[in-house]
DNA sequence: GACATGAATGTGACCGGTCACAACCGCAGT
DNA sequence: ACTGCGGTTGTGACCGGTCACATTCATGTC
C-alpha cells in the first residue's frame, strides 16, 4: 500500500524523515544513492518513503540544484512533418535521459511575440533547442539570452550562427545539390524549383545547392517560385508551371508542396512523370503512397532531434565532452513520380 | 541598457532590492502590482529591474506558490496530424495564457513505462492533458495520481472515465454514422471498414458508428480490418480488400489509412471512384490535394486543444465555472474519391 | 588509555520567491 | 495630547529540496 488514498499535500522529505526517526538530510541521503548511509537505516526510509508515498518535488530540486532537467524546443511549427519529427526526436532522447520536455511555438509576425517566447522558455530553467530553419527560428536564436545553454538546428553549414553556440544541421544544400542532378541526369533541359520560405533574407540553403546543380551542368537557372510550407502553397505554384509547356521538371522544397504541384499538374492535364518529373523533399510517411509515388530526399529528422539533445545534455551536464556538430546525412529516394523527359 | 552583458548570475529580487534601497518584499509587491508602494518607490524598483535585467525565476515562484503555470500534454505520438494538432491548440491557447507547455510522449508497449511518464509528467507540478484515443492514453489516464488537475481528451462522451475528472470529446460516434450513410446514400449495399487501433479493449467509437448505420440500414456488417496508424497499415489493409470483387465502398479510420488503401487499390487497377469509393477521417491537410481528392470527415482537433486547455485552465485558476464538457461538431466533407457504385 | 580515523548522522544556511504579520508613518477625530 | 486608522514598508518563516560543515560513534593503533 504504497498510495494511502486521502493524502493531503504530498509527503516532502521531513514527513518521511519523521517517519522513519532520521534526520531529513538521510532522506536525502537515501534518495540519492548516497554510500554512507548504513544498510538497516536505508531500509527504514525505503519503507517511510514506500509508505508515505512520497515523491521528491521536481521544483523543489530544481531550485536547489540552480538547474532543472528540462528541455524546451522552440520552433515555428508543430505539425509539418519536419519539425514534428525533430520534436519527436527531441522529446525520444530526453525521455530516457529523464529530462522533461517543452515546446514553445514562435508565432510569426510579430517580432515581439518571438522574444518573449524565448525569455519564458529560458526562464523555465532548463536547456533550449532552436530550429532555425525559418526566420522566426532564426530570430529566436538570437535573442537567446547570454549564459542560457542552447542548441540551435539550422539549415546550412555555411554559416554558423554568430556566437559559438552549438548547433546541428542537415545537409540540406547538398541534398538539393544532389536531387537536382538526378533530374538532369534523367535528360531534363533544366528544373525548375518551387521554394520554401528562406531561413534569412539570402537565399536558402536548399535554393543553393539547386542553383549550383544547374550552374555546374550549364543549364538555364530559371527563377524559383515562392512557395509556402503547405499542399496549398504548392498547388498555386503548380498552376503557374502547369501552363509554361517547357516546363519538365520540378524540384519543391518539401514534399507537402510537391503534393500541390502533383495535384495542379493532374488538373492541368498534364501526366507525371510522362511529361512532367516532380521530386519533392523530406520524404514524409506518406509519400510514398502517392500515386505516383514521389522522388524524393530523405532526411533523418528524428535523428537530428536526438543529435541535438545529445548536444544539449553535455553542456547542461558538462559531463560528455561537446561532440563535433553532428551531420545526418541526406539519402535521395527515387519513385514513380520522375522520368525521363518525354521530348 | 538593460542587460549588462557579463551578469554572473542573473539578479534576484533581493539584488534588486539592494540596488533600489528597499526591503526584498518591495521588490516583490511592485512585481506584482500590489496596490500600496508609493509612485516614487515604484519607480525606484523599476529602474532597478530594468538596470539590472531582473527577471523573475519561475521556479522559485512555483516552489512559493505550490503550483506552476504549465501544463504537458500526454500523448502516445506527436506526428500524426490529429495528436499534433491537438498539442498546437493546447499550446496556442496556453501561450496566450502565459503557461509553459511540456510534451510526454506514452510509449507503447510498456505499461510501466506509461506510468513513469505520468508520474514524471505529475511530477512538473502544473496541469495535465491526457490525449486518451489509444490503449496508451487511456491506460495514461488512469494512472493520473489523485489531487493532479487532469483534462482527458476522448473519443466517445458514451462512459466517461473511471472519476470525474473532466474530459473533452470529438463526437467520433457521430461522424462515423454520418459517413457511412453518406456513402450507403449514394447506392453501396455496404460498407467495409479499416479500423484504426481502439482506446479500449472494447470496440472504439468510430467503428461503433459505422456499425450502426449499416445496422439501421439493414446492410450486411463486415467484419472491421485492423489497420495500424500509418498508410503502410492501409496499404495492407487495402490489398485485402482489394482482391474482394464485392467490396465497392471503404471507409478509414484516418487519412492516413485512407491513403494507403488508395495506393493499394491503385496497384489493383481498381478504379477510385469508379469501381471503388473510399472515406477517410479528420480532414488532413493533405487529404484536399491527392488525386483522387479525399472524401473524409473534418474534425477540428486545435478547437479541441484549445477547449481542453481552457477547461484545464479554469481547474487550475479556480476563476472561471468549470464550463460544460465541450464538444466539437465534425463535418462531413465531400470530395472525388467517393461516388455511386458502377453495377 | 589516549588518539587518530572513517563511517553514519544531524544542524544550519541557502536557492528565490511568497505569505502572514508587525511596525512605522502622517493625519484626522475627540 | 491621545487614539484610531489607512497607506507604506520591513521582518521572519516557509515552500522542499540541497550543500557545507559539525557532531557522534565505533574501531584500530600506539
Amino acid at each position: 500500500m504504497n498510495v494511502t488514498g486521502h493524502n493531503r499535500s504530498p509527503a516532502s522529505i521531513r514527513d518521511v524523515a519523521a517517519a522513519a526517526g532520521v534526520s531529513y538530510q538521510t532522506v536525502s541521503r537515501v534518495i540519492n544513492g548516497h554510500p554512507s548511509v548504513k544498510q538497516s537505516t536505508r531500509e527504514r526510509v525505503l519503507a517511510a518513503i514506500d509508505e508515505l508515498g512520497f515523491r521528491r518535488n521536481a521544483t523543489a530540486l530544481a531550485l536547489a540544484r540552480g538547474r532543472s532537467r528540462a528541455v524546451t524546443v522552440l520552433t515555428a511549427n508543430t505539425t509539418h512533418y519536419g519539425y514534428a519529427s525533430i520534436l519527436q526526436g527531441v522529446e525520444e532522447s530526453a525521455r530516457s535521459a529523464a529530462y522533461s520536455v517543452g515546446v514553445g511555438v514562435l508565432e510569426s509576425a510579430d517580432p515581439a511575440a518571438v522574444t518573449a517566447e524565448v525569455q519564458r522558455a529560458a526562464d523555465a530553467g532548463g536547456g533550449l533547442v532552436v530550429i532555425a530553419y525559418d526566420p522566426e527560428g532564426v530570430q529566436a536564436l538570437e535573442a537567446v539570452p547570454a549564459g542560457v545553454p542552447v542548441v540551435g538546428i539550422v539549415e546550412t553549414p555555411a554559416s554558423p550562427p554568430t556566437d559559438n553556440r552549438p548547433w546541428v544541421w542537415t545537409d540540406d544544400r547538398q541534398a538539393a545539390y544532389e536531387a537536382t542532378r538526378h533530374l538532369l541526369s534523367l535528360g531534363h533541359e533544366t528544373v525548375h524549383y518551387v521554394a520554401i520560405p528562406s531561413s534569412t533574407r539570402r537565399t536558402g540553403a536548399r535554393t543553393s545547392g539547386w542553383r549550383q546543380a544547374l550552374k555546374e551542368a550549364g543549364a538555364a537557372q530559371p527563377r524559383p517560385v515562392q512557395g509556402s510550407w503547405g499542399p496549398a502553397g504548392g498547388h498555386a505554384a503548380g498552376r503557374k508551371l502547369a501552363r509554361d509547356p517547357s516546363v519538365t521538371a520540378i524540384l519543391c522544397g518539401n514534399d507537402d508542396l510537391a503534393l500541390g504541384v502533383l495535384r495542379a499538374l493532374h488538373e492541368a492535364g498534364r501526366s507525371v512523370p510522362g511529361e512532367v518529373s516532380v521530386a519533392g523533399f523530406d520524404d514524409a510517411p506518406h509519400s510514398a503512397y502517392l500515386t505516383p509515388s514521389l522522388t524524393t530526399v530523405r532526411l533523418d529528422f528524428t535523428g537530428l532531434g536526438r543529435a541535438a539533445f545529445a548536444l544539449l545534455h553535455g553542456v547542461l551536464e558538462e559531463s560528455a565532452p561537446i561532440a563535433p556538430h553532428p551531420v545526418s546525412v541526406p539519402e535521395l529516394v527515387v519513385r514513380e513520380s520522375t522520368g525521363r523527359p518525354s521530348a
